[in-house]
DNA sequence: TTGACAATATGATGCTCATCATATTGTGTC
DNA sequence: GACACAATATGATGAGCATCATATTGTCAA
């Protein structure tokens, strides 16, 4: 019986997780319908044969390369909150979200932004992967919000805002792209403040709170 | 030379409208790769075959169809202004927008929303034309805005919420779709009235301000 | 009615792709 | 070094699709 182990059991998985993490990047930049599987196999080293060892189908690599986008972005938006207090980080998570960067590597940012509407159309499994990464990163938008003079509950119409604008971005002339990017985080940034609780304390200070922010782009 | 028409000239620009109609919808409903040009022409009451003869390509008919999609959504957001004031308006679009109805109906609705990040990738005549599209949409709005007490220059950042917001709206569980419509509805209208010349009158008369609008949900 | 031609239909063609079947290769154990 | 098998490669298969070529059909002027 004793399974005899000619390969280190950790080779596959290697493999595995280079096949997932080169259709994450070629499914946000091209598409779900704009890549094959000979294509990610071809861009993660191998041909396209293999493919079938690892995954199911093509909606299992899917579902797996979402989550891995879904926490590269969560990753990405992490790094740039490092060492800030708690009320810079809102401005900081919207500035590199909306950053001309983001617009511009769809391949290494949000799955939302890249695939939303095309994975709304998607088998009900492949969309509960899309579905499940976005309540993941409301509830982690929500524990920045938290203990700030922010609403908690903003953090859904935040998500929201944040992926209009890039999508709105990536869609425009790209001359305007960073007029956009600039307009939906000015925009965002005052719906913030102006949240019901926050408009209370606002009115004593007014001038200081708006001036607090700096020109981040990220 | 003196050309016979066994024909009448409108007959074909009819039967040509009834393939971009078909082609705006089922391009909604189904993606830009999801729908065949024989499943088009069979919407529109016909066979493949005769595609060529209206078309020179599959991206020729899209362009057209897009056109044709962003006019319906111009018609249906002006249908929903019908007899109301200039402030009253803009609440309007936006519930309009953000509604349930909306949500459920890709075919008939924004192509922005339901086909924004497949069309940014594609070649750049269809992109062009959805570019097109998104500016009409922007001076639209730009209107509505002009003249009330809000910031015209909102415009950009507000269709970039609303299609933020009706994205994720139709990613998202179902059950939770209406919650992240009217998280994003409220949100957004908080962000328009707090644009600093509003702002500055609304410190004298708040309450008022706030009072003004309805529970209407189209 | 009939001719002539536009509008539409039927029927290829050649390509891309997901998936499957079979062959090859690389690894650790004996 | 040779074995046994996992990991990968090579090579079908069959379906779907955009596009093209050819055949029908419907309309109006005469």
């Amino acid at each position: 019986m004793m399974n005899i182990m000619p390969w280190t059991d950790e080779h596959k998985e290697r493999t595995r997780e280079r096949i997932v993490q080169a259709a994450a990047a070629a499914v946000r930049a091209r598409g779900v319908d704009g890549v094959s599987i000979a294509e990610i196999m071809a861009e993660a080293g191998l041909t396209h044969g293999g493919f079938y060892a690892h995954f199911g189908s093509k909606g299992d690599l899917l579902r797996a390369a979402l989550d891995a986008a879904n926490g590269q972005t969560l990753d990405m938006l992490s790094a740039a909150t490092q060492s800030l207090s708690a009320e810079q980080r809102i401005d900081a998570v919207v500035d590199t979200y909306l950053s001309p960067k983001h617009a511009a590597h769809p391949e290494r940012g949000c799955p939302l932004a890249a695939l939303g509407p095309e994975l709304a159309r998607a088998p009900s499994d492949v969309r509960h992967a899309l579905a499940r990464g976005i309540e993941r990163r409301v509830a982690w938008l929500e524990t920045f919000l938290r203990g700030t003079e922010h609403d908690e509950k903003d953090a859904t119409a935040l998500l929201a805002c944040m992926v209009g604008g890039l999508v709105l971005a990536r869609a425009v002339d790209p001359a305007q792209s960073t007029a956009v990017l600039d307009a939906t985080r000015a925009f965002v940034r005052r719906g913030l403040d102006a949240n019901p609780q926050k408009r209370a304390t606002a009115r004593t200070r007014s001038k200081s709170t708006r001036r607090r922010r700096k020109g981040r782009t990220a």
